[in-house]
DNA sequence: AGCTCTGGCGACAGTA
DNA sequence: TACTGTCGCCAG
């Protein structure tokens, strides 16, 4: 009998789980099976009195040898960890190691009976709130729901108003969200789990809904955005703001919406989602006005979705790791546990119990290679290993259960192979169930890969062969960060350093045998080489003996017997700038022998340019010198420094001065915008030596300050400021929210947010040139011992811009 | 409650 | 002024 997709399960009480799937007919069914609390034991360690006494013990529901081991369902939470997880319990006081006895009985299920994973049906949502009340109060439950909308694939648009201000009325209109929520499984709403979850949970459980929240997926689209974008976008300006509307206006060209002229003239300049009282009061046409602007946020969210796949993404990745596509199935931990559960049990193969433990000594990670890059660079080859990590991973046979101890000073048994810079030595004669899984993400990768390039392009099966591909590398690339993180069931600092050292081992040798050459490596990072000084031809001959010879015979010196590592000559740059380590520009020559034309856009790294905690005036003067670096600029020579048309960038930094220093700014071309990295009440506010209190840090100080106000500050809550004193230590801010036009250091913007990242990048270029002439523009400070003492007092007047002009 | 990693740069506050 | 430690964000 095949088993039937499960849309969701959870557990009711501790013995029962209850599944939910759907009939052919759509209708959901609802069946109901005992929750195994299960743990597993090798039958080696067991001796025939243990075996008894397991299997008489109250405590334990069934017992079964499966191969090698022997599985433990015992009858409920409580009894499994009585009996294996304490230190004190029953087994480890024999000595007995368990295995995957901290397995959820969800998981188990799941695992053990290999249930597909049902595509849900999925609806997007989205709340309003009495804005008279706070983010926080709404948060917690204590502002009136106003409204919701509803809007699924097909766009069918449902909505629901409050009619009037009473909780019998707002019972109504929860009910009639539930009602309307019944045909779908999986709810998605942007910041979900920070807002419009919590705020249904509790406004449904204050007026006596009679619903459980667990018959849905609740996924919060936010979360899975930030995760899946962080390394799409090209520009920082996309990275500032994780506002819905802000996201949209990025990826769909559509979000921003001022709010109309007429809700202005009655209620107030404010957006539209501080208005929802107001607007709701007035009824009408006005309450019309709020039904439809929600309703665009709703859209906005199926639209996004539509764009960049990213929830039918996790669709698949949760559908091949065996887990529910909620906000929980993002964490790459959850999803390797389930992808490897699955795999051992298929391969006779459980996983130690997963440990409680305390975060451990960092392990060495990557090389950056010391910059040799001076000035502009011309025609530098590029070479990288792929997929260095997995590929390592599988040449080396890394793996808990192959991993052996060979005494220092001892010869390497044959059977063996050695990590060269950590020490740690593999068996290589049985393949290891971490090598197993890699090989699979490989074959299943490719496997799609070639499926969806045989398959007509823009069909539904080729999309999702496509997404399947793309999974699986997902899956391949979070593999080795799940061995390093303590957190996870596969924690093994030791794999995961030998992991990024054979790396640097190989990495190493590749650049030394190239300098051997004659010529010179400019740069390198974890798995590539900048290369100069030799012809496209030498260099890709170069890349094939490394292929052929090098590595070969590396591998063979540390006894390694597969050998999956292989590098490629990736592209060459025509123009190369590099800043510092990680921070470069540059415009290509070919890429992967595609030759680059005119229009090909120079590629950027790690530069302010990129990043979303810059200034945007900052980052449109570098993206100016960069254009002009990497296309603009006239380059006779391949050394030849043209001083000549300098002169173009002393125009683009004349402009952009003149600008900072004496027009208008608007809060988008100044504003910094920092993340909170953990909640406001763990930033350690540090006593300074005269016993008097640190300052915050800008963003910190600024997030308190909002809070007081009633606004959404928590972990990774984005905080923007304006910094009106920077001549002082420590600087003076304010929110973004409270500038009015004027308030800015404008010597401060330009002295340290907008010209510094220009000025790295020319003295790079041209390292020869002075570029520090430019900087300075704050007038001297007025002797402090001449004033009066009132006027000592007095701000820094001179940080005024009007004093400026 | 649950959590992919390390290397590296630059802004900043604070100390000697 | 030079230096240290913290923080946020990015490269890979």
């Amino acid at each position: 009998m095949p088993v039937e997709s499960v849309v969701s399960a959870y557990l009711t009480g501790d013995s029962t789980i209850t599944l939910l799937s759907r009939d052919s007919g759509g209708r959901r069914v609802v069946r109901q099976v005992p929750a195994e609390w299960v743990a597993y034991f090798k039958s080696s360690d067991l001796d025939e009195k243990i075996t008894r006494d397991l299997r008489t013990s109250v405590y334990v529901r069934s017992l079964r040898v499966e191969g090698d081991w022997t599985r433990v369902g015992f009858v409920n939470r409580i009894a499994r960890d009585d009996f294996c997880s304490d230190r004190r319990s029953f087994v480890s006081q024999l000595g007995i190691a368990t295995y995957e006895a901290d397995v959820s009985p969800i998981v188990r299920y799941m695992v053990d009976t290999n249930a597909p994973i049902a595509k849900p049906r999925r609806v997007y949502l989205d709340i309003e709130t009495d804005s008279s009340r706070t983010f926080v109060q709404s948060k917690n439950g204590e502002a009136r729901i106003l409204s919701w909308v509803l809007v699924d694939e097909d766009e069918r648009v449902q909505i629901g108003v409050l009619s009037e201000d009473t909780d019998r009325d707002e019972k109504r209109l929860l009910d009639l969200l539930w009602h309307a929520l019944r045909p779908y499984d999986q709810i998605v709403a942007w910041n979900g789990d920070n807002f419009d979850f919590p705020v249904i949970f509790a406004r449904s459980e204050q007026r006596g809904c009679e619903v459980n929240a667990n018959d849905w997926l609740w996924l919060d689209f936010m979360v899975l955005f930030e995760r899946m974008n962080k390394n799409a976008s090209e520009s920082g300006d996309e990275k500032t703001s994780m506002k819905l509307q802000d996201i949209g206006q990025a990826i769909v060209g559509e979000g921003k919406e001022p709010t109309p002229p007429e809700v202005i003239e009655r209620f107030g300049d404010k957006p539209m989602g501080a208005l929802t009282r107001p607007l709701w009061e007035a009824g009408g046409k006005w309450r019309d006005m709020l039904v439809r602007y929600m309703l665009q946020d709703g859209d906005l969210l199926r639209r996004i979705e539509k764009e960049t796949g990213y929830i039918a993404l996790l669709g698949t990745l949760c559908e091949v790791c065996h887990i529910f596509p909620n906000t929980r199935g993002i964490n790459p931990t959850h999803q390797m546990d389930g992808f490897m559960l699955r795999l051992g049990l298929e391969r006779n193969y459980h996983f130690a119990t997963k440990q409680y433990r305390d975060i451990g000594e960092q392990y060495k990670g990557a090389i950056v290679v010391p910059i040799k890059a001076h000035g502009i660079e011309r025609n530098v080859h590029v070479c990288d290993f792929s997929s260095f990590y997995p590929s390592v991973i599988l040449t080396w046979n890394m793996s808990p259960e192959t991993k052996v101890y060979v005494p220092p000073g001892q010869p390497r048994p044959n059977n063996v192979c050695l990590s060269p810079l950590t020490k740690v030595h593999f068996r290589t004669d049985v393949q290891g169930i971490l090598p197993i899984a890699v090989s699979e993400f490989l074959r299943l990768r490719k496997y799609w890969s070639d499926l969806k390039a045989a398959l007509p392009p823009g069909t539904d099966e080729s999309q999702d062969a496509n997404r399947k591909s793309t999974a699986f590398k997902v899956i391949a690339n979070s593999f080795y960060g799940v061995l390093g993180t303590p957190y996870s069931r596969f924690f093994d600092p030791a794999i995961a350093e030998s992991v990024t050292q054979c790396p640097v081992w190989m990495l190493v040798a590749t650049i030394e045998e190239a300098e051997k050459r004659g010529w010179t490596c400019l740069a390198g990072d974890t798995d590539s080489a900048f290369i100069k000084g030799c012809s496209q031809e030498e260099f890709g001959a170069f890349v094939d003996w490394c292929n052929s010879v090098l590595y070969p015979r590396m591998l063979l010196e540390v006894g390694c017997k597969e050998n999956k590592i292989k590098l490629a000559y990736e592209k060459a740059f025509d123009r190369l700038i590099y800043v510092t380590k990680k921070r470069y520009c540059g415009s290509w020559l070919h890429y992967k022998g595609t030759v680059a034309t005119k229009d090909s856009k120079p590629e950027i790294k790690g530069m302010e340019y990129k990043r979303g905690d810059a200034s945007a005036l900052g980052r449109k003067l570098q993206a100016q010198v960069i254009d002009l670096l990497c296309g603009g600029l006239k380059l006779n020579g391949t050394t030849e420094v043209p001083t000549d048309q300098l002169v173009y960038f002393h125009d683009a930094l004349l402009t952009a001065k003149k600008h900072v220093l004496d027009d208008p700014l608007t809060l988008d071309e100044i504003r910094i915008s920092k993340s909170l990295s953990k909640p406001l009440r763990e930033y350690v506010t540090r006593i300074k030596k005269d016993g008097m209190k640190g300052a915050d840090l800008a963003h910190v100080g600024v997030a308190k300050i909002l809070e007081g106000r009633g606004a959404e500050v928590s972990e990774g809550t984005r905080i923007e400021y304006i910094v009106v004193d920077g001549s002082c230590s420590p600087q003076k801010v304010i929110p973004a929210e409270d500038y009015t036009g004027g308030e800015v250091d404008r010597f401060y913007v330009w002295e340290t947010h907008v010209y510094p990242p220009t000025q790295r990048l020319l003295e790079a270029a041209f390292p020869d040139e002075d570029w520090k002439g430019w900087l300075k523009v704050r007038p001297a400070k007025p002797r402090a011992v001449r004033q009066s003492k009132k006027r000592a007092q007095l701000p820094q007047s001179t940080a005024l811009p009007e004093d400026h002009a």
